[in-house]
DNA sequence: CCTTAACTTCACAACTTTTTGAAGAAAGCG
DNA sequence: CGCTTTCTTCAAAAAGTTGTGAAGTTAAGG
């Protein structure tokens, strides 16, 4: 009934899903576990960033157990927040607009955590060798990306509101 | 022997194995595989950026067919590269100094690998939908990222070839 | 209040990844 | 040439991770 004669179907549920697992493929490459990275990819790709734990425990064929440790997990990081719909005890989740600018912020506690271990390592190695010119060279190179890092992320941010003002 | 009277002892080597484990750490939070992590770290914090394979096995008690495994990952990855002591059976394993810039370059390949699953997933939601927006938007993010990581390293390396003639 | 829908937690099973020991191949050295 | 050291490969064990079912908790709705 739904499939007959609505015009050029504008979505496909089939390719969508591709997409859904191909780019939670891609997160998980880059260190994402594999079930916040398949719900985040369905959020993303869903008509208006919502979903239910059913819609999603449905859509990615998982028990509700599975759902519950992924959006768990994502919310804690801010990638999506949990609503709870007036009157109703189904729980909705969602993708934010500024998810990228969140995740990328985040990595700078990832990096501090680096630049801390680093400067523990010149001092286990003693001055003067060549393994501490190694060590603080390294630092310095996380001391520069983190400077560059905000940087970018303000020129985003001033970027995005340039375009909402147009 | 060698413990005794030697002025202000420079090297700790149990201070060194913590940043070794701890560093290896923190790049396996980021994504790495442990044994490729803990092997990086020890030549990191090496003297001279140079060890054996024996050396390495015999540090982080592993056998010789995990160092294997690890440096084979580490060389194909350029983050490390071999080479053979002439009149020698020991390979040598060396880190370089241009290993962050190496990591951060091939990131870049990551980075295209999203966007082409971002394209697909334009096309799949159908257009003119909220979904394709977003999708759209988390795209240009990308794109952005993308010029910015090869401005930032041209900063780098122009920062480190000022320091170089200094 | 009691019923019931919805989510959560937890112990365990299925699956993946990592590391090993053992056998094998390459290459210096006598 | 053949012996020996060193690295590599591979099957299999060990360790780690992920997802599930079942029982438990919370809160809406009668």
């Amino acid at each position: 009934m739904t499939e007959a004669g609505k015009s050029p179907k504008e979505r496909d549920p089939e390719a969508v899903s591709r997409f859904v697992e191909l780019f939670a493929g891609r997160l998980t490459d880059a260190g994402m576990a594999r079930m916040p990275a398949r719900v985040f990819a369905a959020l993303l790709a869903s008509d208006d960033g919502v979903l239910t734990s059913a819609q999603l425990g449905d859509q990615l064929r998982v028990s509700p157990a599975a759902v519950s440790g992924a959006v768990r997990y994502l919310s804690q990081t801010h990638l999506v927040s949990r609503e709870r719909e007036p009157g109703s005890r189904r729980e909705r989740y969602r993708v934010h607009s500024d998810q990228w600018y969140e995740a990328v912020t985040n990595r700078e506690a990832l990096l501090r955590h680096w630049q801390s271990a680093l400067r523990e390592g010149v001092t286990a190695v003693g001055a003067g060798s060549p393994a501490e010119r190694r060590l603080r060279e390294t630092l310095e190179f996380f001391e520069f990306i983190e400077v560059e890092l905000t940087d970018m992320m303000r020129r985003w941010r001033e970027k995005r509101e340039a375009a909402a003002g147009r």
